[in-house]
DNA sequence: CTTTGGGCCTGGACGC
DNA sequence: TGCGTCCAGGCCCAAA
């Protein structure tokens, strides 16, 4: 499923096609995905010359020079792109959205389970739209550093495995990043929030900010069924320390040689989380 | 204000 | 082989 980087990912791959082209057809074969299409969804694209490709969080954001398209891929939402010249497959059943674009480049949005949206805002709208107003800040900006982070934790009840998977905290961390976080950071997910403060803070602060980086340099992680914007299949792989290895041997510590230590397993809000007991506290 | 739980979806893994 | 059941996940929203 698409985290950060896998978002980040897509969006470098689509803004080299998008950026300066205009939407020369827009195809939406049902009328919503997690939520309807707006009515003017097609008609207020077509034609329209897109300007940048971005991101905030999770969405993607779609520029043209009156409108946004914010695009979310949810869990299971995979991105095609068919350069010029490239054969275009066959209508799949979860091919949901195309767009073909003057240069005669070919978009298409495949979503077996329709968690992904898209929606329309006015580019003057876009700041104060209510899916994208109350995230928190991006954890690659300026604007996310221990302080800040330490602030936005303070007061918090939950865990800090809960708090950083909350986009008001802080945008773009997932399940998977949250643990993988925690764990560079050395703190137990089960810890509350408001006791991440000072060096914790810093320190995960940074384990989010490298764990983010190295991923986005790995070119996205794949798990199960992401593919990356050129459809070919998720050829590289951002490799997991915690995430998925219940029962493994911690890769930091000497853990393994203590048969109650390792990497555990634990439910948090429904959610699995992954941690060493050992090396996290 | 914060926190919790429900709901949206399908496909794949699993047990019988 | 075919069926039912469970799980995966982001994240909004209503309710407490």
């Amino acid at each position: 499923m698409p985290e950060l980087p896998e978002v980040e990912t897509v969006r470098r791959g689509l803004a080299p096609v998008m950026e300066g082209e205009t939407f020369s057809s827009v195809q939406i074969r049902r009328k919503n995905l997690r939520i309807p299409f707006p009515k003017d969804f097609v008609s207020r694209l077509l034609g329209a010359r897109i300007l940048h490709v971005k991101r905030r969080s999770k969405y993607l954001l779609i520029e043209t020079e009156t409108d946004v398209l914010i695009w979310h891929l949810g869990m299971s939402g995979q991105v095609r792109i068919y350069k010029v010249g490239d054969t275009v497959a066959p209508v799949g059943k979860h091919d949901h959205v195309q767009f073909d674009l003057s240069s005669g480049a070919v978009v298409v949005f495949t979503d077996p389970r329709r968690f992904g949206l898209m929606d329309l805002a006015l580019r003057e709208d876009i700041a104060a739209h209510r899916l994208i107003k109350d995230i928190g800040p991006e954890p690659l900006g300026n604007a996310f550093s221990g302080p800040i982070l330490a602030a936005r934790l303070k007061n918090r009840q939950v865990s800090i495995k809960q708090a950083i998977m909350d986009a008001h905290t802080v945008a773009g961390v997932g399940n998977i990043y949250a643990s993988e976080s925690l764990y560079r950071a050395g703190l137990s997910p089960k810890r509350k929030a408001y006791t991440v403060q000072g060096r914790r803070a810093e320190k995960l602060a940074t384990a989010i900010k490298n764990v983010l980086n190295a991923a986005i340099d790995a070119g996205g992680s794949t798990l199960k069924d992401h593919r990356t914007t050129d459809g070919g299949l998720g050829y590289f792989q951002f490799s997991f320390a915690v995430y998925g290895r219940a029962g493994e041997a911690c890769p930091d510590c000497d853990c393994d040689i203590y048969s109650t230590f390792g990497i555990s397993r634990l439910e948090q809000g429904g959610r699995s989380t992954y941690y060493c007991s050992r090396k996290q506290r």
